[in-house]
DNA sequence: CTTTGGCACTCAAAGAGAAGGAGTGCTAAG
DNA sequence: CTTAGCACTCCTTCTCTTTGAGTGCCAAAG
């Protein structure tokens, strides 16, 4: 059945999932009508409450309790309900405070780009690293560090920075690391590494490349150097915020998201689900397809370099999270991350 | 008042901390006679435990609870009751299995040992990233991002990667950044950092700097991109074992020590505490000078490569920490890696 | 002089009611 | 359609009691 919502329904719902997050205690119909903006007695209140539970979108733990919102509730706001204000300017100073520091490698940025979700919002901050074949290659170099053993650093456009110990089974002379740096710059930059990958595999099956032997070696030195091993990281800041979340104060639900987080590859899924959303995202407990984060919501956005998006980040907390306030927070440090990119590789 | 205390005294105290370690459960008099080794009654065993009360190894927290050991108490039994024993060949295999990977970066080798520690152990991991001025130089090398950026990687003896961006103030030819490379990679190989620093500061006061712009620029360049402006950094695995511990029930108690963890800088600080030490290292309860650590005990070891101490390593828990089967997984780990580094960088 | 059994005592933890109260659903009147 | 009234539910809190593990001390045995 449609789910026919009224305008006093929606009024009624928005209250109750405010008043819920305000203080994380069922909400009852009399401590709604004491709320200003409803005019209207208990028990007609309770009619409507009545109506909200049929619809699914709030539950009463029990007989004698207010209700709290479901999942479909939270969504139904997030989605309807909510109209996210613009920032205030001394609020958004109060983020760009803390991106002063200049000269900050894009690692050290990202990172600080956590941990200010964190203190803002008061919540988990998450910032997924860049995948490496998303980026595009500036500059790549060799230091030979023994006759075997070569530092590769590669430079992204946007400024990432990934150092990779490569063993090879010839000795190269500096005068030929130094050809093979030279043409792989002259050749590859403005690529991005997906492409300059095919480039390498298709230019190695060239008969060129059969015979020229420092061409050879050229290529696989980069094609390893350019190995993406990592199936993406997260920077995590302020678990501890979860510690203070009455909801998870059973110690073995808490202990289970703390594992979650430290094994990382769940939050690496939910936030490459933003990769493609424009916008903030947000996903809302079992939404999450983790049982262990089945009563966690992930607000999510993605930030982007000179070229197309590099990544996700946003904030991790508990289903009753003050939504009106951190999608701005999270929307507004993905423009500013993505700002802060452009703004320092030119 | 010495502190006299017999031979039974020390069997018996061994015994109920032993057993304290295992249950987290004060420990009475009844169940230690059931215990194998001890061959008195009941009220023997408690005139005893009441002596050892009486000198500060044990209290009980009620009147008719068991005892449980005082930090103390724990000193005594690290310090001269135990004997740790040696591993085994196949405990040894087990840790080393951990770092069969091969061509692992020295930070990734040590977020590796910080991971296996806290398995292996089933607490908390520490690794002490080395400081950057106890480390040897081995090569540096510019990178030219854009005119005025550029980055500096830096690699030590032990095969550390520090990547640096570095801005100028002029704009540097290619040629000048690899006569500037060369220089300093012939002058300062073997140094340590803060010798090189020295040198710097030394070679830029004589007269032969002063009319030499090239020289003024790599000195300018390299001691930018030398600075150390890291306080310490360590990495921290398995947060999560300390949600398994009974006495951290408290979630207060237990935000308040993540959050230390979280800020680093006192784990820092007493990691570093075992930088001198020789062997393995044991900081109880309050001996950590942290109000909010004094439940937690650190064992920890330092690890080297060629040449001196690099940094160390360790776990942390509860006071009630098995130190007998951590202490040499901990010595184990320390030395392992001292060998890897070594190996690694021939 | 040490060891041990016996015994009274203590005190936290666990359980059982009982009281209190917040909130609901329903009904009937406005 | 709204609202006051009322019976009902059932969680929460409190107190009181019981239970039992463990102690300390004493006197007797080794």
């Amino acid at each position: 059945m449609a789910a026919k919502l009224t305008d006093r329904g929606q009024k009624i719902l928005e209250a109750i999932i405010e008043e819920y997050i305000a203080t994380a205690q069922p909400v009852g119909s009399k401590a709604l009508t004491q709320n200003q903006g409803i005019k209207l007695s208990p028990a007609s209140v309770r009619n409507v409450m009545a109506e909200l539970e049929e619809l699914g979108y709030l539950v009463s733990p029990h007989t004698s309790a207010g209700r709290i919102p479901t999942e479909k509730g939270y969504r139904f706001y997030v989605d309807t309900i909510l109209r996210v204000s613009e920032m205030d300017r001394s609020q958004k100073d109060q983020i760009e405070l803390h991106y002063r520091q200049q000269g900050l490698q894009m690692t050290d940025m990202l990172r600080e780009a956590s941990r200010t979700l964190s203190s803002i919002s008061h919540y988990t901050g998450l910032v997924m690293i860049p995948r490496l074949k998303a980026t595009i290659f500036r500059h790549i170099e060799f230091v030979k560090l023994s006759p075997r053993l070569i530092l590769a650093v590669f430079v992204t456009q946007s400024g990432l920075v990934q150092n990779k110990l490569v063993e090879v089974d010839e000795d190269l002379s500096p005068r030929e690391l130094e050809k093979i740096t030279n043409y792989l710059n002259q050749t590859m930059t403005g690529l991005s590494i997906q492409d300059v990958r095919t480039r390498i595999i298709t230019e190695m099956a060239q008969e060129k490349a059969l015979y020229d032997q420092l061409m050879r070696r050229a290529f696989t030195l980069s094609s390893a150097a350019l190995v993406d091993e990592s199936n993406g990281d997260v920077i995590i800041e302020g678990t501890s915020r979860f510690l203070e979340q009455p909801e998870f104060s059973d110690l073995d639900c808490m202990k289970r998201i703390v594992q979650t987080f430290e094994q990382k590859s769940a939050l690496v899924e939910l936030l490459d689900r933003g990769l493609e959303t424009k916008g903030v995202q947000v996903i809302i407990g079992s939404e999450t397809e983790h049982t262990e984060l089945s009563d966690c919501s992930l607000i999510s956005a993605a930030y982007s370099g000179k070229r197309g998006t590099l990544g996700t980040l946003g904030v991790i907390g508990p289903n009753r999270m003050p939504y009106a306030t951190i999608i701005p927070i999270v929307d507004y440090t993905a423009s500013l991350i993505s700002r802060l990119l452009d703004k320092d590789n030119d």
